[in-house]
Parts: C-alpha cells; structure tokens; sequence
DNA sequence: CTTGACACCGTAGCAGGGTACGGGGGCATC
DNA sequence: GATGCCCCCGTACCCTGCTACGGTGTCAAG
C-alpha cells in the first residue's frame, strides 16, 4: 500500500524532513494518507525526488525543477507553450555542457601535463579556458593565493 | 595600471561587492594597492571571476570552485596530488555532463512528441530518465500538483 | 574648493535550501 | 500495558552566497 515517508527518504539518500520540505515547495505531490494520517507513496516518487537532487547538483534552482517538472501537456498548457519552454531548457542546457567539456578539457590538459612535466605555476584551467585560446604567455610572480586554504588540509 | 574594483565588477557583470566578498572567501588574489588604497586589478581577475560564475551555474559550491582554481603544481603541491584530485574532478564533471545529456534527450523527446501529437499527460522527464528505459506505461490520473504554481503565471 | 562619482570598511540583513527540535500519536511486540 | 520505532506538525535555526547600509576618504572636473 506504498512507501512510508521513511523508506523513500531511505531509497533517495535524503531526510524524512527533505520530503516534507520538497512537499511544501509544491516539488512532489502530496501523496495519499489512507490509515492513521501517515503519507503513503507510489513507488515512482523515488524517481521524482532523485531526479531533484541531480538537477540541483547541475546547478538548476528548486524553482526551475519545478518547472521542469511540470513540462507536460495538460488541460491548462498548450503544446506550443510546452514547446518553447522546452526549447529554453535545451538550450540552457546545451550551454551548461559546453561549460562543462571546456572545464573537462582544462583539466585534461593539467592532467597530461603534469604526466610529462614538472611545475606548471600559473593557473592551467584558466589558461584553457579562454575563447579557443590553448596556450598562453606564462606570467612569473606565482604567488599563492591567502585567504582560506583551499582544500589540501586534512 | 590596473582595473578598479568599479571597472571588473562592471566588465564581469557582478557588484562591487561580490568582489570584495570572493577576496574575503579567498577566490580572487588580494591586489595590488598601489596611491590611495584602492584596489587595481591586473586584467585576467576578470577571467577568474567569470569563471567562478560559470562554475557556480554548474551547480559547484565556491568551496569546490576554490579547490578547482588551486590546482596547479607548485612548491607546496606535488605533481601527484594535483593529478589526483583533477583526475577526482574530471570523473565528477564526466557525470555531470551525462545527466545534463540524459535531461537533454528527455526534452528533445517532448518536443518531438509535441511536434506531432496531442497532450502527454505524465511528466515525460522522468520517464526518459530511468536508466535506458524509453517510453512506460502511462499511469492514468493525470492530476495537477497543487503547492506553489510552477511558472505560467506572467 | 566644492561637487559628484567612486573607493574604503565593517556589519547587518536576506533568500534559498534545507535541518533540528519539541511535543504528541500509532502500532507492533515483548 | 509499557517499550520502541516511526510518523505527525509547526517553528526555529543554520549555512551559503551574496546584497545593502552607513559613515568616511579620494580624486577629477568645473
């Protein structure tokens, strides 16, 4: 008779409260409460909520997910109207994985480049990620950077 | 000699007081202030900033960003231990391209079903989201979901 | 030498996205 | 029928990442 509010959270990797929050965003739906008043699931609410995570992980906001999610065709929404927000999306998101190849490809770049060679100072991911630049003038002063230590402390 | 704080933030599309904010977070190197006490910026901080901006829409956190824009050999760091964690970051950015590829493909779908055919009632993302699944069982019940309206409101 | 645009600093406030807490109930099991 | 686990709700709190504020200083132009 459907996941209990526990046994999703579980499935998803999230806290109980996550769904309840998610639930009030108007993100999923809320579900049937047959017996004692306790939230009882379909099983594809697991899809649903995974599915948050990872575009929030893409940098999406809870308010375009929302929107993601309702890209359907329904009695309220046209099918053109559907169709263009789509294409938005498509195109955001082809943006979003040109951004991230050139980043894979910087780094791919350092990779090689430290298999080969020592030091390389200055910032490589910069270096390549300038419009089709792929090299660039060496600049001296290689400081280090205060301010909070980036990673490398434990 | 140099850009002021005015000059980058207006050039990166930020405020000024982003700028002063990603110095204090250790993003952007302390510049140089050479008369009065005001900042002047070499020009390449612009590179640095819009590259924070990028990779923060990819959904990275500036504590992330910080480690990506530390990854260089130098005299603390060896060669090893950058590859390492680019290495980490580029299977990172590997999955974050194929969700990107996988929500892509879902909307193209939706538009091609748009194209020719009437209203699709369930949420065609999710079901081009399960792992190589492609089509599914439509599930009757095509309710709204309530909560928060998901755009289509201007 | 004043006016205005811009810079400085510190601190406070805010939106987004959760997370924790406290008090109360359901249900199975010992 | 008490113990323990899970659920309910509302509210308050927290971290991140800015953004705004207020008071002061600088410098270029008129």
């Amino acid at each position: 008779m459907g996941l209990t509010i526990g046994q999703v959270a579980k499935e998803c990797g999230v806290d109980v409260e996550t769904i309840r929050f998610y639930e009030r965003d108007g993100l999923i739906r809320q579900p049937a409460r047959p017996d004692s008043g306790f939230r009882r699931y379909p099983p594809d609410v697991v899809k649903r909520i995974l599915f948050v995570r990872r575009a929030k992980a893409l940098g999406f906001s809870l308010r375009e997910i929302r929107d993601l999610l309702s890209l359907r065709v329904d009695s309220a929404t046209t099918c053109d109207e559907v169709k263009k927000r789509a294409e938005e999306k498509i195109i955001d998101i082809k943006n979003k994985i040109r951004s991230l190849q050139e980043m894979k490809h910087a780094l791919e770049k350092l990779t090689a480049a430290c298999r080969g060679r020592g030091p390389t100072a200055e910032c490589p991911i910069l270096e390549a990620l300038e419009d089709g630049n792929d090299a660039g003038t060496p600049k001296g002063t290689p400081e280090q950077y205060p301010g909070k230590q980036a990673a490398t402390k434990g």
